[in-house]
DNA sequence: CTCCGTGCAAAGCATTTGCATCCAT
DNA sequence: ATGGATGCAAATGCTTTGCACGGAG
């Protein structure tokens, strides 16, 4: 399997000016299973030592978006982003803890085919979401 | 099977009083199957004869949806409500009409059994979101 | 020089809250 | 009379936009 790509490099791959603030944006979403909002983001580069406008990490995530290298969702109210594997996959969404934990797609895809000729609804796989309760929660 | 319920009769079973502005609000969603948000049911209330405060429109849906007879979607960034069934089901969710369908429960009980299995994860068999291509869309 | 990214301030909007009024029990 | 429901206006908070500045090619 390839080695995991650094934030720079991701950059590159979906055709983004790697920038500091686009650098730090996504470093900081990088191995999070829990999707952050953009006023978290904002706050928590700024506790650290670097300085980022709310703007510019607004307009940071929907690039990231855009390109495909975060994933959005809905935490509250607010716009979340996480960071996700390019690859298909499902979510399963913790409403305890809020994170988020990807499935891979072998899993699935019989069961929407089957979901398919039952309804006539045409699954997007990639947009297939269930929530519930993850494995670390349920143990506590 | 039970006669359905006019709007009247579903907000006693609830416990909420029954208001001219919530029978509307209601009345306007049962039947529909594209969840409408805040601002759309207050323009079409208004539009009819009926006058009603947006202020009213928010707070009858929030009554609604905490007593189990709406449910909310996220459209376009924006919270919008389904008149849905009780009972459990799944929502199936064309991304190109945005008209949202339930899906019986059994078709779903034992993928959810497997995939439990499979990853630990417990879901909630009424939080099982399905995005794609409803048969209508489908077909044009 | 030119383009793109950034940052601040201001604007935009959906939603909530404060408060006085009104209605039904 | 009393508690809940309503409606308006104001406030709140997230997000976007306008515009000037700055850095890389």
């Amino acid at each position: 399997m390839p080695a995991p790509l650094v934030p720079d490099a991701q950059l590159r791959v979906v055709g983004l000016t790697p920038t500091p603030q686009r650098r730090a944006v996504l470093a900081l979403l990088i191995g999070r299973s829990r999707p952050l909002t953009a006023q978290e983001v904002h706050a928590e580069l700024n506790h650290s030592v670097q300085h980022i406008g709310l703007t510019t990490v607004y307009r940071a995530l929907h690039n990231l978006a855009d390109a495909g290298l975060l994933h959005t969702f809905e935490l509250d109210g607010q716009r979340a982003y996480r960071h996700c594997d390019t690859a298909p996959h499902q979510h399963l969404i913790c409403t305890r803890c809020d994170t988020v934990t990807e499935c891979p797609p072998d899993i699935v895809t019989s069961w929407l085919t089957e979901l398919h000729q039952h309804t006539g609804f045409t699954p997007r796989p990639d947009r297939l979401d269930v929530k519930g309760i993850c494995a670390a929660c349920a143990s506590t």
